[in-house]
Order: C-alpha cells, then sequence, then structure tokens
DNA sequence: ATCTTAACGGAACTCACGTCCCTTTAAGGG
DNA sequence: CCCTTAAAGGGACGTGAGTTCCGTTAAGAT
C-alpha cells in the first residue's frame, strides 16, 4: 500500500542544488517528462469524465508510459489527483491590485467564477473536491493549494485595512474565504452553476459584512 | 447498465391508496424491508468509511440480503446515495421560530454546524458530496434534497420581512444560502472542521448583508 | 567514453467486482 | 386457502483493475 518513493515535487525542471551525495536520486529529464506527461493526462481524464471512472491503466496508455510506472509513482487515482493538486499549487498567478477594495474583491469574484465555470476547469475542480473527500492525503493536498492561493490574495484585505477601508482587525482570509464560499457552496454542494449575479452578490455581501466588522474579532455582534 | 425498476421512493410502509391495477407492484412488507435494511446499511457504511469503499457486495452482505437483489435494485453505488438522500428528504425536521431573525438564523446555523460535526451525519455528509460529484443522477438527488431543507426554513426570511427586520424583497433562500455556505465551504472544499465561532460569523455577516439589501433585488450595490 | 544503478516498461498472473441464470419465497388477488 | 407472479436469493462465470517479476533504458558520476 505504501508507495516507494516521494512524489516529484517541485523538484522537476530547475533543481536548485545539486543533490551530491552518493545515494542519488533521478530527478533528470526523463523522470520530469513522465511526471508532466502522467498530470497533464490526469487532468484531461478528470476534464472529461470525473473522478470516479479515473483509472491507471488508460491513464498509462494516453500518457504514453507504462502501467507499472504510474501504479509505482503514484499508487492509485487519489495518488495522482494530491500529486496533480501539488502541481497545481506551484502555478501561482498573482493578485489583483485594482487600487480599492471594491475592486480587488471583484476581480477575485471574477476569478473564482470564471474558474469554476470554464469547460475545462470546473469539471476539474469538481473531481478535486470529490477527491478530496474520498480520501485523507487528498484533502490535505486541497487544503493546501487553498492556503496558497489565498495567501497569495491576503494583501487585498490587508492595503484596504492600511487605507482605512475596513475595520483595524479584519481577517484578510476570512474576508475572501467570505466572496468565495456561495460560488463554491453553489458549485460543489447544490450543483446549480454560479452565475455573475452571484458573484456580484457575494462580494456585495463581503463588503458590507467586512465593514460591519464581521471579520474582524469582536466586531458586528448581531442585535 | 439501465436498472429495471423505479426505486422504493416514499411508498414504503404505509400506502396511500391500493394500485388495484392488475400489473400490480409489490412494494410489501418484505421489498419495503429490504429497502430500509439496504439503506440503513448504506448509511452506516458512508459514515464509517466514506463513498470510495462503497461497495455492493458488502452492503448485501451486512444488510443481510442477497446482493443480486441490491444490484438489481440500485444498479451500483451511487445509486444507493441517491436513493439514500430520496429517504432523508422525506425525514424533514421543522424550522425554528425564536420571534427574531438573528435567533433563527442562529438556530440554523446551529443546526448546519451540528449536522457537519456530528461522528455519524459528517461522514455521511461528506461522501453524499463527493458521490454527487461524481454522478449526475447523485447530484439531482442532493440539489433535492437542500431544495427540501431549504423550503423548509424559507418562512424565517419571510418572517423577518413582515415584522419589518428585513428590506423588502429580500430573497429568502439566498439568505439562508449566506449561513450556511462559509459552513459548507470549509467543510467540504478547504476540509477544515466548521466551529460555533465559524457559525456566528456566518450568521453575523448574512444578518448585516441582508439588512443593507444584499439580497434583495437591486439593493445595496458596493461602492 | 564507460560504469553503475535509478527509473521505466512489458507481460503474465491473481482475485474481487459485477453479471447471468436459474431456483425459491411471499405479496396480492380471487 | 390456493394460484399467479413480482421480487429475492444462490452460485457459477467472465472481465478488468492492480500486483509481481524481470528485462531494458538512460541519468549522473568518474
Amino acid at each position: 500500500m505504501e508507495q516507494d518513493s516521494r512524489l516529484g515535487g517541485g523538484s522537476s525542471a530547475e533543481g536548485g542544488s545539486p543533490p551530491a551525495a552518493s545515494g542519488a536520486r533521478r530527478p533528470g529529464g526523463r523522470t520530469a517528462k513522465v511526471r508532466r506527461a502522467v498530470l497533464d493526462a490526469t487532468q484531461e481524464a478528470l476534464a472529461a469524465s470525473g473522478f470516479h471512472t479515473l483509472n491507471m491503466d488508460r491513464i498509462a496508455a494516453s500518457a504514453g508510459v507504462g502501467k507499472t510506472t504510474v501504479y509505482r509513482r503514484w499508487g492509485s487515482p487519489v495518488g495522482l489527483v494530491a500529486d496533480l493538486l501539488d502541481d497545481m499549487a506551484e502555478q501561482s498567478l498573482p493578485a489583483a491590485d485594482t487600487g480599492g477594495l471594491a475592486g480587488d474583491l471583484r476581480a477575485n469574484a471574477a476569478l473564482v467564477l470564471g474558474t469554476l465555470t470554464d469547460p475545462r476547469m470546473g469539471p476539474v475542480f469538481r473531481a478535486v473536491i470529490a477527491a478530496a473527500a474520498c480520501d485523507e492525503e487528498c484533502a490535505r493536498a486541497l487544503a493546501g493549494f487553498y492556503r496558497t492561493r489565498l495567501a497569495e490574495w491576503a494583501p487585498v484585505g490587508e492595503r484596504a485595512v492600511a487605507r482605512g477601508e475596513l475595520p483595524a482587525g479584519t481577517d484578510p482570509l476570512e474576508l475572501l474565504r467570505a466572496v468565495s464560499a456561495p460560488l463554491y457552496y453553489r458549485f460543489a454542494v447544490t450543483h446549480e452553476q454560479p452565475t455573475p449575479a452571484d458573484a456580484e452578490r457575494a462580494v456585495t455581501a463581503a463588503l458590507v459584512a467586512a465593514a460591519a466588522g464581521a471579520f474582524a474579532p469582536g466586531g458586528a455582534d448581531a442585535s
């Protein structure tokens, strides 16, 4: 049940420092290319037909690698998804800075909405959420992915506090979660397609709540 | 691939009117008992080890019925989950009425939080969300479940509007979704355990946003 | 250039999942 | 109470996912 090697991680193309030790690993050309091919095939398969049909044999075939390799390095479908999530977390795109909180949050909501409704990434995220609900390792990978994403956007809230747009002590992560939550709730729980109107409503509600201090400790207690 | 009969539905114990026709179905004692035993075993299995390990043979064994029967009536693990959801939707518990909107919403948030953190129902809901992300029929069943639940609580918002606590035109379902969303987001997406503090924050934010008209058409546009 | 061995790949094998066929039980109607 | 047949049950069977074994390729070091 235990895999025999650590997954590729971030050490694929440009290695920082050479290992130099005798028990040398070989993350060089071939291994990196195999990982890339397999992860691409995995994302393709998730986009096309979801998590429950993810099949190691088919992934191996469509990636053009031996199925033994896929079983050895990833072990199971959830292993594939977990490594895909680690890979996705590395590809960070910078947060917006429109000069105002409302604009920044709208940009964030638009990004989330665009991802969830994208014909390719929507199904991928649905599959990844399913995988995380099935497996603990996958759940950790997904949590790590969102931790990375949210941390990139945290400056949006911090700048707003610095500008005096929001009460001191406002939690910038909580603010971002308040924007994402309604969109993900629709997407993952009730399976309604989130709309631009939903995104706008989420931004408005988050702004009002944040201004009232709902995301700062001891702020805005309900009457 | 197609199942040969409609699932049990609501016609299990007390039938309203006898069928009387010649081409008679038989939803009588045995069939109903088999369904109950299988659905109980399914929920037990989901609570214990999640959706991806749900196995028709084991369900049949632990329900004490033939595995042919389980395959014939439910076809697959997602069929089991879909029918379980239909069954859960029927067991409706009434909404709170504390006399004030804040109290009602707190009761709703407490109910959601209690369900998601319950040692038995938490894993069941996680499994059900995974199943819905894997299968369209299951997704419809889950959407139906929440439609039922939300409709039961809608009077909370309607009464608040009638009392003048909220702007006219406020969508009561949107208000409830705003309370649930942050809790489900944590539960299903980032896999953090939702806390009473999260529930309280969700209620506070929803109240403030609703009072500002964020859930009424044309209300509270962001500055 | 040559050597060592990490990593990949092909193919046979195992066993559990799901299906099929036929028998047995009991629900509903007279 | 008996008859009809819907529905459940038992067991054999085929397929494919996952494992194992061993030969092949090429990364990294000298």
